[in-house]
DNA sequence: GTCCTCCAGCCACTTCAGCTCCATCGCGAC
DNA sequence: GTCGCGATGGAGCTGAAGTGGCTGGAGGAC
C-alpha cells in the first residue's frame, strides 16, 4: 500500500472528477485511474460507482474516507511530533520563510546573528512557496520565527496582540528584461501597443499579490506566459529571453551591475517590500530568547534599513538542513502546489 | 513516505540489528539501511544511534516508534473495516484455508455447494501458509469459514465449546520423488545408509508439524535441501529431481498415475488428515447459515470419505477473488512469511 | 440529432527508483 | 590484533509507474 494512493482516494473523493484529481495531483488521468484500481483492488472492493456522470463514491468509500483521512492525519501529526522532540532538545529554531528570502536574505542574515552567538542551529518548514501558508505556520506555533516580506497592500493575518516583529530591512522587486544588443529590454512594459509576454508569480506568493493590486491600480498590456511561484524560477526564464518578470532586486544584482538584465518599465512601476521577522510575543524557549535579543542588538546598530543582499558568486542553496531532503522527485508543477509532507 | 519504511522500522527497533533486520524483511543489508536512512531524512532526524554494537533506538525513535506501529495498525485495521463493510453487504463469505487446500479441495467442494445454492461469492483470508495463522483467524472472527487439515497428532487451538466442524473429507501426503530410468525413485528414504535429499514444509504448516512428529518417532537420515511451506512449490521442486518430499495426493494424482513421480519410501510413511470445516457455533449471517446447511445435505450424501481431488487440467489458480491482488511483487524467501497486508 | 466531456482500457515507450552484488572503509567489541 | 557490523560507493539490472496517444462507450447539453 502507497500513501499516495490514500492522497489521491481523497482527492478524488472531493473532486468526483478523474480529470480534474489527475491535474490536482500532477499525474495523467490515466495514471491515476490505475492508482485508484491499485487502492481498490488492495481493499478488495470498489471505491467509486463509475457508471454514471458525475462519479459517486460508494458506501465502502464512504466508511473508508474518514479512516483515508485519518491515516494521513495520523503521519502528518507523528512527524510533526518526532520532530518537535527533536527540535526542543536539540536547541534547532525553526523558521517559515518564503524562497526568496531563504536564498537570498537569510544566509547573511543568520551569519551575522552566528558572530554573536556563534553556531546556531535552524531549520525550514515545509510550507516554501505559499505567503499565507508561512503565516499560518506560525499561526499554529510550528515554527520559532516567521522571516517574510510585508506591505501594507497585503494584509498579514496575525493578530497583533499575540505576535511581534521587528523590522530587518527592504526589498525591491524591479521589472526586468534581457538587455537587446543595442541595451533595451528586450521585453519591455508599455502602457499602451502590443501586449507584452509576462512571466508572472503564482497567486499564493507575496510578489502575486503585490502584482495584482499594480495591475488593478494601473492596467497595461501584457500576457501571462509562464507562472512560477519561486522568483529564481522566473528568473531563469527571464535570463533565458522568455519575457519580463518582477524581479527581486538582490537576486538580480549581478546581473543588473553587468548590464545582462535592464529594467523593462519606468521606475515608478517597482515595488518595494519590508523584510520583517515575527514571532510570538508569549515568552519562549531559551534559545530563541537568545535569538531574539541578538537580533535585536543587531538591529540597533543600523541594520534595518539594510537591503537584502544577494549571495556572492553563483546561487547554490547553503541554507539549513533541507527539510524534504527526503522526497527525490520535484516538479516543476508540483512547485506551484503546498509542498507535500508524505 | 513509505509505509513500508515504518515496517522497516518497527523491525529494527526489535532486532536492533541492520543484518537480521534485513534478512528478515527480505532484502539486502545496504538497502535496509538506505530504507532506515530515507525514512530518517523524511523525518529530518535520527533514529538510532548507530555509534555502538548494539545499535540502541534513539529518544526521538522511542518517541516515534508507538507512532509508527499506531499508523500500520490503523491501516490494517482501516482496511479490514472496509472489507467488513463490504462482505456484509454484497453477502461475501470469507474464508481461511491452507494453501494446498484452496487449490485442490476448495475448487470442487464450492462447485458442489454452488450446484444447492447457485452462484455463493467467496473471498479469503490473506494468511494462507500458517496453519496456526488460519485458527487465528476464525478464532478473531475474521472468516466465516475455516477449512483446514486436522489430525489427532496436531493440536487446534480452538475451543470446541464455541466453534463446530464438519468432516468433509480426507487426505494422504505421499512422499515421493521423481523415478529413475529403473522406474525406482531417484530419491529414496532408507532407514540406513545415505541421508536423502528433503525438499520439506517450514514449520508453520500443516504438514510441517506431522513430519516432525513423525520424524521425532521414526528417525531416518535425510539433509533438508529446500523449504517452502506451499506443497506447490514443494511439487515443483520434485518434479524438478531436487529431492523428495511428502506431497498432498491429490496435487500429485496425474503424476503418479503416469509413472513420472514415485512413492519414496514405504506405504507406512505416508501422512493422513482429516479435511475439516469450521465454523463458530453461535447463529452467523443468513448466508453462512444457508451454505452451512448446504454443507450439510451434502455430507449427509455420503460425500465425508469422498478424498480430496485434484483440478483437472493444469495447476492454475482459478478460486475466489485474490484477496492480495493488489500486492504486485512475490519472492520465494517472502513465501515463508506472514502474508504482507501493506 | 450532434457535439462535448468524462472515464476505462490498451498500447508502446521511457524513465528512474530501488534493488542486488559486489568492494571497501572505519570503528567498536572482544 | 581480529572479527563483526554498519556505512558507503559504483555498476548493473529490473520492474513499477509514468507519459502520450488512441479508441470506445456513456452521459449531458444544446
Amino acid at each position: 500500500m502507497e500513501l499516495k494512493w490514500l492522497e489521491d482516494f481523497v482527492s478524488l473523493s472531493t473532486t468526483l472528477s478523474f480529470s480534474r484529481s489527475a491535474r490536482e495531483r500532477n499525474v495523467t488521468q490515466s495514471a491515476l485511474s490505475r492508482r485508484i484500481r491499485q487502492l481498490e483492488s488492495w481493499l478488495g472492493l470498489s471505491l467509486f460507482d463509475r457508471s454514471s456522470y458525475p462519479i459517486g463514491i460508494t458506501d465502502e468509500g464512504k466508511i473508508f474516507l474518514p479512516r483515508a483521512r485519518e491515516i494521513l492525519k495520523l503521519v502528518q501529526t507523528s512527524r510533526q511530533e518526532a520532530r518537535q522532540q527533536h527540535d526542543d532538545t536539540a536547541e534547532v529554531l525553526v523558521f517559515a520563510t518564503l524562497n526568496t528570502l531563504s536564498l537570498t536574505y537569510f544566509p547573511g542574515f543568520i551569519r551575522r546573528i552566528e558572530e554573536r552567538l556563534g553556531s546556531v542551529k535552524t531549520r525550514f518548514c515545509d510550507q516554501y512557496s505559499s505567503y499565507d501558508g508561512n503565516v499560518a505556520v506560525l499561526n499554529q506555533g510550528e515554527c520559532d520565527f516567521l522571516l517574510t516580506y510585508a506591505h501594507e497592500t497585503v494584509p498579514l493575518l496575525l493578530d497583533p496582540a499575540r505576535f511581534i516583529y521587528r523590522r530587518l530591512g527592504s526589498e525591491r522587486a524591479i521589472p526586468v528584461s534581457i538587455a537587446g544588443a543595442d541595451g533595451r529590454p528586450v521585453h519591455a512594459l508599455r502602457p499602451t501597443g502590443e501586449p507584452v509576454r509576462m512571466l508572472s508569480y503564482g497567486s499564493c506568493s507575496f510578489f502575486a499579490r503585490r502584482l495584482a493590486k499594480l495591475f488593478a491600480d494601473r492596467p497595461a498590456p501584457h500576457v501571462t506566459v509562464y507562472e512560477n511561484p519561486m522568483s529564481v524560477g522566473l528568473k531563469a526564464m527571464v535570463l533565458a529571453g522568455r519575457g519580463m518578470a518582477w524581479i527581486p532586486e538582490s537576486l538580480i544584482a549581478e546581473e543588473l551591475r553587468s548590464g545582462v538584465l535592464v529594467s523593462a518599465a519606468e521606475p515608478s512601476w517597482e515595488l518595494t517590500a519590508e523584510i520583517r521577522l515575527y514571532r510570538a510575543a508569549a515568552p519562549s524557549r531559551p534559545g530563541a530568547e537568545l535569538f531574539w535579543a541578538a537580533v535585536d542588538e543587531n538591529t540597533s546598530l543600523g541594520l534595518p534599513d539594510a537591503p537584502a543582499r544577494p549571495m556572492p558568486g553563483r546561487l547554490s542553496y547553503a541554507g539549513p538542513v533541507a527539510t524534504n531532503a527526503g522526497d527525490r522527485k520535484l516538479r516543476l508543477a508540483a512547485a506551484s502546489m503546498p509542498a507535500s509532507w508524505s
